[in-house]
DNA sequence: TCTTGATTGACAAGTATTTAACAAATGCAT
DNA sequence: ATGCATTTGTTAAATACTTGTCAATCAAGA
């Protein structure tokens, strides 16, 4: 596996390759080119080869690709053949949503805390966690070796709470909150502003409207 | 306001002009240049003209851009001026977080009716709803004058769900079920899906592990 | 009113991404 | 075994996107 630098929009499409395939792995299909792959997910059968060419080949001319072998690399490719602990900051509606999404912890996410800075939510369990005060975040974190913290509070808070995180060795961030963090270079962060995509969405349905006024 | 069809990398950039644009307002800024928000933000200004001057020049030479005229500007060509008529399917942890988030409503985003197949559930109240039969899907959204439908449903039903609705008229869908929706052209469908970012995110971090390895 | 400095809009140059095309490799039928 | 059909990996072409540059324009101060 060679390790130029991926663009990040052949990242954003490996999941999508892996739901697919794991369907297909679950229909016991055993081989797929890309051509029939690209019938389909509905993409070109070129995009698909030089995606996964990316990465080094994983097909065989004249045959296509192996669906478990593949299957098997993208998930490694994605780092998800490890298993991440996972805290959440902001125990509102949001954050025990994600909590009681049982498919995460399937692909090896592990929720192993979640904190909260309202007093009236202290104690409170949500699915096998206690909500915790601000205050143990540190500790908590340094105790259980944490990867990734999901960020869903409300902004204000975030960007402060984010370099609080990272100075207690956070290195990646699910961020739900609609602020940009500023963290250093070395931190990921995934920003899910859902109010951006329904702004898109709401661009889109103007779009189509007036296409066909026309 | 010309109406080629600008890329959606444009479109997907237009919130978070509109987010800081909001910020600068609420601070009683009054005008700003490309050079200036290129900084605030963090990217180019030449990529903060271009994006601009796709819907016509909202700026003027020698003085830069009134940040109120551009924030409704991009509000207008996002759509969000308008009122928009939500219900929600699936009433589970992320329907009932999604509906209980008040800052849609804000921006005109009006959850009118939450649905849910779990005969429990029937009755329950959400924020100002009470949660329905999916029986009751095809009267409530002709009636009601429904443009989105949030499908917050496991991916099982979606696409059913998701046929249904646009036979009974809905324009567009907010899809959080971890599937494609095979919509008809004029549909607009924005996925968000959770586990495809959280993925990104997985990656992401190997990378930057790696990197630091060497 | 004129001049200066600032700043956009437009266009050109530079990158990146996507698609097409095809030679090389392989499976499979005969 | 042999040859044909298939299908990848790879290179080239086409397209899309981003950045740099600068003339035209405007605000503001003299």
């Amino acid at each position: 596996m060679d390790d130029k630098n991926i663009s990040q929009a052949v990242i954003s499409r490996l999941p999508r390759y892996l739901r697919y395939l794991g369907e297909l792995k679950d229909s016991n299909v055993e081989r797929i080119s890309s051509q029939e792959l690209s019938q389909l997910m509905n993409v070109t059968a070129s995009q698909i080869r030089q995606d996964f060419n990316n990465f080094g080949g994983f097909g065989q001319q004249g045959y296509g690709y192996k669906v478990n072998f593949l299957y098997d690399e993208i998930a490694k490719i994605l780092g998800i053949n490890k298993t991440h602990h996972l805290i959440i900051v902001g125990a509102g509606n949001l954050g025990q949503a994600l909590a009681n999404y049982m498919n995460f912890e399937r692909r090896g996410f592990h929720f192993t805390g979640i904190f909260d800075r309202n007093e009236a939510l202290y104690g409170k369990k949500i699915r096998d966690m206690y909500v915790q005060p601000m205050e143990n975040l540190e500790t908590f974190v340094k105790d259980n070796d944490i990867d990734i913290a999901v960020l869903t509070i409300p902004k204000d808070g975030a960007v402060k709470v984010a370099d609080k995180l990272v100075r207690c060795g956070v290195k990646a961030f699910w961020n739900f909150a609609h602020v940009d963090l500023n963290v250093p270079d070395d931190i990921v962060v995934e920003n899910v502003h859902l109010s951006d995509s329904l702004m898109k969405l709401t661009y889109n349905i103007t779009r189509k409207e007036q296409e066909n006024d026309i």
